[in-house]
This record gives structure tokens, sequence and C-alpha cells, in this order.
RNA sequence: GUGAUUGUAGUUCAGUUGGUUAGAACGCCUGAUUGUGGUUCAGGAGGUCGCCGGUUCGAAUCCGGUCUUUCACCCCA
């Protein structure tokens, strides 16, 4: 008895119409990547757990997935290991892992690599990753990451030339409703000096990090849970809440940090990225510096960004910042980086609840010609051979099948064409050539076929 | 990992307090139309009610387990 089919949980198929879709997305990433001067690379799906573990947090460790040894995998292996537990046991059983992002097979790489790479490196990369984290909205075991990073250099040029991929990449899309909020991590280090909260910092991101979800007043609440007074929580409400824009809310910090020298820097380094963003000529309509912005704590250490669509709820679907020290952990020390990832799952969500995606498909089939007996399949052949030799995506039906089936075929994938080519035409030399949308029909020459067909 | 939730035809879903042969819509197949799809009409096929076990004279329905779906938390894209 034949079992039913089913897909490891969190996985999914992508059908034709689906492939479709994303590659329309990715061929729009992948062309600005290029654009600004990115590399392609690609990694392997598995890597060794040593270069894995200890990167992500105990938290990210557990959400690895871990391949067992070819093999005797119990082999190396003592009685004793199993009852200490399994972590004992994964560590003699598992030696490799599949990549839970691309940002640390990317550092591997260029420690690897140092030696043959032109720093600055830039470098795109587009692979799938893997995390065991249960499935929700938006949230799947296996999805794919788009990432451009430059690493190799402080400058915040770099910043400024991501913000416009940003903007080329969605602009390509045709989508506007978007909205980039940016910050710097030294910002929020100020911040945490003024509230006299510096050895809390990542406590204190964690907690900031919740704002637009359970609000400012919950957040101030478990702020003061962990020991920030009254007061300091005052200046922190004013400067989560600056008025006006860009400009006037980092002078504004600049009188609130007088008292802190990271905090200077971060402002400073924000003020610099937006004055190449203008030289760049990129209008700041959709960007936006946001204080309470505290994502990526992991390695970020610098500026930081996010983009949201604002017409409809939505999570993240852009994000990234820069890291000082991503490579250290691999042995190469003083190398600085910045990257963008681009979430393509969510940005196909965004496209499709918004109907942005373009109707019509350059790659399918463009005519099909139908199929009535084996004389005519003959003749019907070169002429299918004809059509592609000028560029024109044709099929012709395989079978000799009523015509009632070939031309439902044809419906059913949205050829626009049929071409009729029986032994009537094959006598006349005119062949009939039926729009599948408006239904009519002409008789025409092939050469007045191909005319026909080109102009589309 | 924690707490909920879902599973019935290819798909989306009905299915009463546990009671005879589990239904609908759409899709699919055949014909009306032997050289014409998308419309219309007539007919037809298609189900281990996720899986395993339990309760019962009797289970799609109640109970337990398991897998799966979706959602929230943790964390993250």
């Amino acid at each position: 008895m034949a079992q039913k089919p089913s897909l490891p949980k969190g996985t999914r198929d992508f059908g034709p119409a689906q492939m479709l879709k994303r590659n329309y997305i990715l061929d729009a990433i992948r062309a600005v990547f290029r654009k600004y001067g990115f590399l392609p690379l690609e990694t392997p799906a598995m890597e060794n757990l040593s270069t894995l573990t200890g990167k992500y947090g105990d938290e990210g460790d557990q959400l690895l997935f871990r391949i067992l040894n070819s093999g005797d995998y119990l082999s190396k292996t003592q009685v004793s290991d199993y009852t200490t537990g399994s972590k004992a046991l994964t560590g003699k059983i598992a030696e490799k892992g599949l990549k839970y992002d691309l940002t640390v097979p990317f550092a591997r790489y260029v420690v690897m690599n140092q030696h043959d790479i032109a720093f600055p490196f830039k470098r795109y990369q587009i692979q799938p990753v893997w995390r065991a984290d249960r499935p929700q909205k938006g949230r799947y075991r296996e999805f794919y990451q788009c990432d451009a990073d430059i690493i190799g250099t402080n400058s915040l040029i770099c910043e400024a030339e991501l913000m416009c991929i940003v903007h080329e990449v969605f602009d390509k899309l045709n989508f506007s409703n978007f909205s980039v909020s940016i910050s710097n991590r030294k910002v929020l280090e100020g911040m945490a000096e003024v509230l006299n909260a510096s050895e809390q910092f990542s406590t204190f991101c964690v907690i900031l990090d919740k704002l637009d979800k359970i609000g400012q007043d919950r957040v101030f609440d478990e702020l003061g849970k962990i020991g920030i007074e009254t007061e300091a929580l005052n200046q922190l409400d004013t400067m989560l809440n600056l008025p006006g824009t860009n400009t006037n809310k980092l002078e504004a910090l600049k009188e609130l940090f007088h008292n802190s020298e990271t905090g200077l820097t971060g402002v400073k380094e924000l003020e610099d990225t937006f004055g190449y963003i203008n030289k760049l000529g990129l209008t700041e309509h959709n960007l936006f510096f946001d204080p309470t912005l505290a994502r990526g704590l992991s390695y970020y250490t610098g500026t930081i960004y996010e983009v949201k669509p604002t017409s409809i709820k939505m999570g993240t679907i852009t994000a990234g910042g820069r890291y000082d020290n991503l490579t250290g952990i691999f042995g190469l020390k003083d190398v600085s980086g910045v990257g963008i990832s681009f979430g393509i799952d969510r940005i196909y969500d965004t496209l499709e609840e918004l109907n942005l995606f373009p109707n019509e498909n350059e790659e399918t089939t463009q005519v099909l010609i139908t199929n009535f007996d084996t004389e005519s399949a003959d003749y019907a052949l070169g002429l299918l051979a004809q059509l592609r030799k000028v560029n024109i995506n044709s099929e012709f039906y395989p079978d000799s099948t009523k015509l009632k089936k070939q031309m439902s075929y044809a419906d059913k994938k949205g050829i626009p064409f049929c071409l009729m080519v029986g032994s009537r035409e094959i006598e006349t030399g005119e062949f009939i050539l039926k729009n599948m949308s408006t239904g009519e029909q002409k008789s025409l020459e092939f050469d007045a076929i191909i005319e026909e067909l080109s102009g589309i």
C-alpha cells in the first residue's frame, strides 16, 4: 500500500508559479548586488560544528541541525556518554551541522582565504539556511538569505551604499511603501551611559528591542526592575521621543550625550552616513534615524538598520549592520565589515499581499503547436525548430490526442497562442494561429506567423 | 524548549447528543462538439475521516499517545 508522502516540518516545496515569482525577486536583488560591485560566493550547506557552535549563543546552538556521522557512528562512544546526557553524546556522534546563517560561513571563508582576497572584499551570497526552530508565521526551518557584505574597511560610505541598494532593489520591484530605520549601536551605548546602565548594556538592548511590541510603558517597567532609576527613565523618554527631522534628532542627542564619548561617536557616524547618502543622490524620504532601534545584538558594533513595509502588517523584510570583529573569532583581528540581508520569503509575502507581482511572464511558452497525427507531427517539428531559432518560446504537444485536450493544456498553462499544423494547413502552406485570450484566429503563412509572434 | 491550535475527496470546507450507505463547492474525467480551450448542459470517478491504541453493541464524533498545521512565548530572518 502506498504511503502518503509528506515534508519535514517547517520546509516547503516551491511550485512553478511560486518559483517564477521568487526568481523575479532574486533576479532584482542579484542584479543590484552586481551593479554595486559585489562578487558571488557560495559555501557548503554543512559546516563543521566547531565552526558553527558558540557563535549564536546558547539558544542558537540548540537551533543547529546536527548531522549524524556516517558509518558506525557509535564506535567512538562509551556507555557513560549515553548516561551523561544528550549534549555529551551529540558531540561524539555528530561533527557536522547545517549552516545557520550566511555571515559566519562568510567570516570562515574570509579567514581561510585572507591571503588571496583583495580587501575591501565585497561578496554577495544567496543560499538557504536551516534552523531547528518551531515554525510559525514568517518563520521556517529552511529559508533563504540574500546577503551582501563589505569586509575590510571602516568607511561609512559602505553604509550609505547599502542604503542605496535597499532603495534600488525595492524600486526595481515597484515597491515603495517601506521605511528604513537606522541607528548606531554606539548611540545605544551612549544611552546606557546616560542611564548609568552600561554594566547591563545587553539586557538594556533586549528590553528596548521589545518597544514596538509591548509599548513604552511596559518597557519602562522592565527597565525599572533591572534597577534603572525613574529620573534616568525620564531622560530616556526624552531620547526615545525626539521631535523633528533626522538632523534635529541628532543635534538634540549631542546635547544629551555631552558626557558620553561613545554616544557622540555614534551620532557623528550617523551624521557622516547621512552625508554620504545625500552625496550619492538618495533622497531621505524613506530613511529615518530611530533611536529606539535596538536589533542585532550578537555581533553588531556600529550602524544597525532594518526595513519594514509601512502599509501592511509585516515584520522586518531586510536588515543588517556593521560588525567590527566577526573574523576575530577565527583568528583574523581588526577586520571590520558591514552587511545587508534581504529576507526573500517575507518580501514575497509582502508583494503578494499588495498584488505587486507583474502578470506577464516572459519565461512561459508563447505558442503551442498542436499535434494532429504522425505525418503532420514530422512537419510541425520543423516549424518548431524554426520558431526556437528566432527565440520564440514554443512547444509541441507530444501526443496526438484530441484538440480539446491540447487546447485545454495551453489554456491552463497560460500559453497565449496555439498554432494548428494539420494536413489542411500543410497542403495550403497557411497555418491557423489562434489567440487564446480573444479567441480570434488567423490563417497565415509561416513568415507572417513569426512576425506576429515576435511583435508581442 | 513552554503554552495553545489544526487534521474529513485533488483543493477549500460542512458533518447535529456517539447510530444505517460520510456530504457540498470548486477541480478532475466522459459526452453534447471525430479539427478548437476559457462559457453552458448532462453524466461519472474519487475517502484507511492524519496515524496507533483505548472506551462502546456501535466512533469522523469520546479518551490517551504520536505525527502534522497554524499561532503566541523564548529567540530570531
